[in-house]
DNA sequence: TGTACATCAGTGAACGCGCGTTCACTGATGTAC
DNA sequence: TGTACATCAGTGAACGCGCGTTCACTGATGTAC
């Protein structure tokens, strides 16, 4: 971002900061409560500003949070991207382990993934936004098959991968009886034993997947 | 159930018969629109009561709909059983099927189930019931991976092999701009993906799984 | 240098609605004597 | 056979609360002339 030239590309930017400081706020309200109990009066007195003044920056309460989940994503496609990188050989070990890591511990991300995706109404505007940053994560789950089958089995697999990895943290995160560590260790070795799996049925490929469609 | 003997025994059951009658319209209600949508009255109104006579049967929403999910769980049980008794020789992928096509179509028992796995404040009886019931459907998982490897291996098998299901069915049900159809074929795909990967998984368990501990 | 006007951030109070839950009451049925 | 009383299902109206959103207003800053 280059420093701005004009006095009103600095006003924009200044209007820009403010709104990011209320997406700061939201972020710290999501951290402390649970995702359905987290309201516009919480984030607004974290901010330190009325609760009237966020509808200047936001138009309603959904785009708030879409804007808020979408930093969760951009944070933890990097996360993956260099947890792989530092982890070659065993890059799906290494992406599940980031994967469930970042999602145990942000569980606030986790909570409004799973709800974006139970799905009440959302506007379309927002609805894209989101599908492209799925489509992101997608892609970046494809990417750690690449090389191993043709792009189709590919794709099937990331789909396969990335769903498997949702379901151990919506599964697994209310274990009964289980402390906050054991569930979070518990979690690991599930990510490790699918992603296992995945590394090693990607031996057996071939005819096995295109004769399961 | 032995037909009732005295008159009170038989006021019981009739009470019963009207509680189940409310358990039936909840159902109804469920599914016909989002889980988080559906109300006291809306369920009154559909059995044809009155709202406050609901509080007669039950001492509140939640174990009223505690009690309908529990009759979700009641019925998948045997249908997974089925399926695999049907189909000896892929029990995984039989498993997997009856699994997805049960909680796609009847889609508002995966959404109380996710709901009751994002966890509200449940009271300590219901929280009870859930546990339980959650424990009969990880054992039926369990035992589908029966004389392949320790007790300890197919515990954390089945765990991986149910939370993966779970994943695929929260992860593609709102998949942007494909019909119903698609997204129950895609579903059940990625549901025969992951059994076989879990099938071919088993043979080379041992000290692979234990490895990862 | 002063005045009138426009723009915009910020705000407390209020609106409006949904919804779980409770209350006070009616009416039917059974029981005791 | 009749009367007083207890039990219980069912109900419409009302309570209470939370919460997203809007409104009318203040005050600061910039602009035109």
């Amino acid at each position: 971002m280059a420093s701005p030239r004009t006095f009103s590309e600095l006003k924009n930017r200044e209007r820009e900061n403010r709104r990011n400081l209320i997406i700061d706020a939201a972020e710290r309200v999501f951290a402390s409560k649970p995702f359905d109990e987290v309201n516009m009066r919480d984030i607004a007195s974290e901010a330190g500003i009325s609760h009237a003044t966020i509808y200047r920056y936001f138009p309603d309460q959904q785009a708030l949070f879409v804007e808020a989940f979408l930093r969760g994503v951009r944070q933890v496609l990097p996360l993956i991207e260099e947890a792989v990188e530092r982890n070659r050989d065993a890059p799906l070990d290494a992406a599940a382990d980031a994967f469930i890591s970042f999602l145990s511990e942000k569980s606030h991300y986790f909570k409004m993934m799973t709800h974006f995706m139970l799905g009440g109404e959302l506007n379309p505007d927002l609805f894209e936004k989101l599908n492209t940053v799925g489509r992101l994560l997608l892609d970046q789950f494809e990417g750690l098959f690449k090389g191993r089958g043709s792009v189709k089995e590919n794709r099937i697999l990331a789909h396969a991968f990335f769903a498997s990895l949702n379901g151990v943290l919506i599964t697994f995160r209310e274990f009964p009886g289980r402390s906050r560590e054991d569930v979070l260790r518990h979690m690991k070795m599930l990510g490790r034993v699918i992603a296992g799996l995945f590394e090693h049925g990607m031996e057996r490929r071939g005819s096995e997947i295109e004769g399961r469609r």
